[in-house]
DNA sequence: CATCGTTGGTTTAATAATGCAACCATTCTT
DNA sequence: AAGAATGGTTGCATTATTAAACCAACGATG
């Protein structure tokens, strides 16, 4: 390999996006900080990965702003990695991830974790609607580029 | 690397979602595929990515269900790939990336490409809510886990 | 209809990323 | 103070990704 391309100066955004938390564990250890994990060692148990292959990611994610790395809420000289604010701008990207999946990669008949509004209980939804309030699919919508600079 | 573990059986739907999109370039094919791209030489060029690669990972695509190979609009005998109906279900996957990284990986005075919609020409927006209208942000939010199986 | 360029790949060899297991220093527990 | 748990680091083996060369099929051109 010749250095995975990086994509910090592409112009799309998604592909930014990608850049910081698009390989293949950064987006499942957020997952499980939304889900309250906070640990080396709960990340470690949690998602089966590689020791040497976490520390790394959550120092990259550290570094990229989305985690952070705080003395423990228990008072002890232990740390604790918690989603920072930009961490937590994360949530549409799990909401829309966790939509898909539930849509498409689940038997009819099959199980699985539901996300709820803590007030009520009920399933939230997500939506994307132009500014007159239309809701919009992939069809109503037009990437507008930016013009090349060179 | 001993096969990299599957996240096929795991009972949150996001883990799904990234076990059939999230390494490192199938979201940005997807991307592409958004874009309007349809020929293996758009998606080659448009990203950069090794041939073997890009051929790899459109099977796997193709073999999720996520895009289809149909023979060419143009008539010839040529192929090409067009996003599903699922996969154009990931739409909201990609508008949520995108506003993160608009939100916090943009300079301010940067320029990106932008998501508008089509008949306004307005930006459009994502938002997620309750049953009862009310935005829902993650610490209004609550993974209701499915029982262990066991 | 012979040739040439384009498209859509496959193969190969080199290098980077990942995983596992063993090890280690520090902090808790008892 | 001894032992276990936490949070890593290091080394080595394996897998994934890459660039580059190669190739077959198709379309256009003369």
């Amino acid at each position: 390999m010749v250095a995975r391309k990086s994509l910090k100066g592409d112009y799309c955004p998604s592909a930014r996006s990608l850049d910081v938390i698009g390989d293949w564990w950064s987006l499942l250890i957020v997952r499980d900080a939304f889900d309250g994990l906070t640990r080396f060692g709960e990340f470690q148990k949690s998602l089966g990965i590689a020791k040497n292959i976490l520390t790394e990611r959550l120092r990259s994610l550290v570094a990229s702003g989305i985690l952070e790395l705080a003395p423990a809420s228990e008072g002890g000289a232990r740390m604790e990695y918690r989603l920072t604010a930009m961490g937590k701008d994360l949530f549409p990207v799990m909401v829309a991830l966790r939509q898909f999946g539930e849509r498409h990669l689940f038997a009819p008949a099959e199980d699985h974790s539901l996300l709820v509004d803590r007030a009520s209980g009920q399933p939230v939804q997500l939506e994307i609607r132009a500014q007159d309030g239309r809701r919009i699919g992939p069809d109503e919508a037009l990437i507008l580029k930016v013009p090349e600079e060179k």
